[in-house]
Formats: C-alpha cells, sequence, structure tokens
DNA sequence: TTGCGTTATATTTTCAAAAATACAACGCAA
DNA sequence: TTGCGTTGTATTTTTGAAAATATAACGCAA
C-alpha cells in the first residue's frame, strides 16, 4: 500500500461507527460528545455552545435519542431557579459507557490497520 | 445495551472507513466502487453513469486519486475509436485489492461488534 | 409581578457539496 | 471531412443540512 501512495505527503487512516434505526441514526460519536456535555453542563444549550452546535441541532439529536430509547437518555424541565435544565439518566449514562467502549475497541482496530498499512 | 432501545425497532451497527492525506480524501468505499466501475467499463463516463452520478463528480474523484498517487492509477486517453477511455493501471488493481481486503476486515469488526450488542 | 435562563418549536437564511449544463479537444471510422 | 463518444474544464443551478432568528412557555427568585 504504502508504495503506491506519494512519498511526500502523511497518509492516515480514519473511520466513523455508529448505530442507526430503521428511518434515524441513533447513536455516534457526535452524539456521545454532546451526551457527555450535558453530563458536564446539566443544560442542552450550554452543551451546545460548548460544542459550538445551534441549541436547535442539540435539541433535535437529544430528541432523536430520547424517541429511539426505551427510556429516556436526557430528560429535562423548563423554568426554575435556573431557567431549567438537562440530566443525563442512569440509561444515558450506560449508553456513554457502552459506546465509549465501542469507540475504543474501533481505535484499536484502526490503529491495527495503520500498522498494516506501513507494509 | 439492547435493553436501552425501543424493542419494536431494528438497529444495526455501520460505519465507514477511509485514508486521507493533509487535504484531502484519498480512498474510500465511494472511490473503491467507483475503481471497480471503471475497471469493469473501460470508461469513466460509463463508471459514472453506473454510478447515478456526474461525470464532473467521477473525473474530480480520479482526479484526486491520480494526484495522491505515487503512479497513476486511473490512465486515460481522448479520442480514438470508442472516443476515448480509462484503464485502472496495476497500481489502481492493486490499490482495489488492499482496500477491498481492509474493508472485509471492517465488516468482520462491525459483525463481531453486533455480536456484543445483542447482550 | 417582573426578569431571567432555560426548553420547545417554527420559520427563514446561509452555505457547501453535488448536479446540471455547456463546450472545446481529441482521434478514430465511415 | 464529418460524426461520434470520450476526456477535460468552467460555469451555473439545485439541493439538503445546518445555522440563524424569532417567539412562546415555564417556574423560580428578587
Amino acid at each position: 500500500m504504502k508504495d503506491l501512495l506519494r512519498p511526500d505527503l502523511p497518509f492516515r487512516l480514519n473511520g466513523r461507527l455508529w448505530m442507526e434505526g430503521p428511518d434515524d441514526r441513533f447513536m455516534g460519536i457526535g452524539r456521545l460528545e454532546l451526551l457527555e456535555k450535558i453530563q458536564e453542563f446539566g443544560s442542552i444549550s450550554k452543551a451546545a455552545q460548548a460544542m459550538q452546535m445551534s441549541y436547535k441541532r442539540a435539541w433535535d439529536l437529544v430528541n432523536s435519542l430520547n424517541q429511539q430509547a426505551r427510556q429516556p437518555l436526557v430528560s429535562t424541565q423548563t423554568g426554575g431557579r435556573r431557567g431549567g435544565g438537562a440530566v443525563v439518566t442512569a440509561e444515558g449514562q450506560q449508553l456513554i459507557m457502552e459506546f465509549r467502549a465501542m469507540q475504543a475497541r474501533f481505535q484499536a482496530f484502526l490503529e491495527a490497520e495503520t500498522q498494516r498499512l506501513a507494509e
């Protein structure tokens, strides 16, 4: 493989992994990071801001996640002391853990293939 | 994982794999299929047509491939009996084989992860 | 009761990627 | 020498996704 590539350019292997339902994506690296930010800030809008994403997009993603899950993964409330907020549920936390683990195994796969590539 | 998902919807794991240079993608499943179609038809325009892709897009992809390769992966000629045509070079064929093999290993990874998912 | 910072939602605007369109050059064959 | 089906290239148009914008509802606190 290496002998096919221009030697003056640095090439690397990359990839994406996701879970999908019949007509919508369910989980991917972007949604994973969003869930983690919501957990960190307790707010969809703050999470969106931190990811430089519009609130609408973030909300749509959360909605899509919740619609496809058996139990809500993010629970929200409007009004109140801090204006409202969002919490990642126990189920959401489980999803974060399991998908993070899958991502880690995928990274390992990519690194193994990158080794092969150098041959 | 399975217990988090709506039981009435069929979910599946999916993914993409690609090689990239500093400012351009080099190889991916789309380019792989395009190379295979060019090999099949001996023509960029026929390959594009078969993939329901505009000729310009197909040509741009071929150009990008050739620019980043040490040796041309597709060689073309204009005019002549059949109006011209395109041939996948030996190097191009090697790329097809190696990337196909990598894709196969990726599929195996996806299936292994899908097993895990069902637990 | 007013202000604040959220969630929730609809609508409009922007942007970039792809497609569509147009056309010149090429070289063989009729 | 004309026509044909390519490659090669520029320009315009379309399209779809995301951002931007706007606004209501909510519920606590000052």
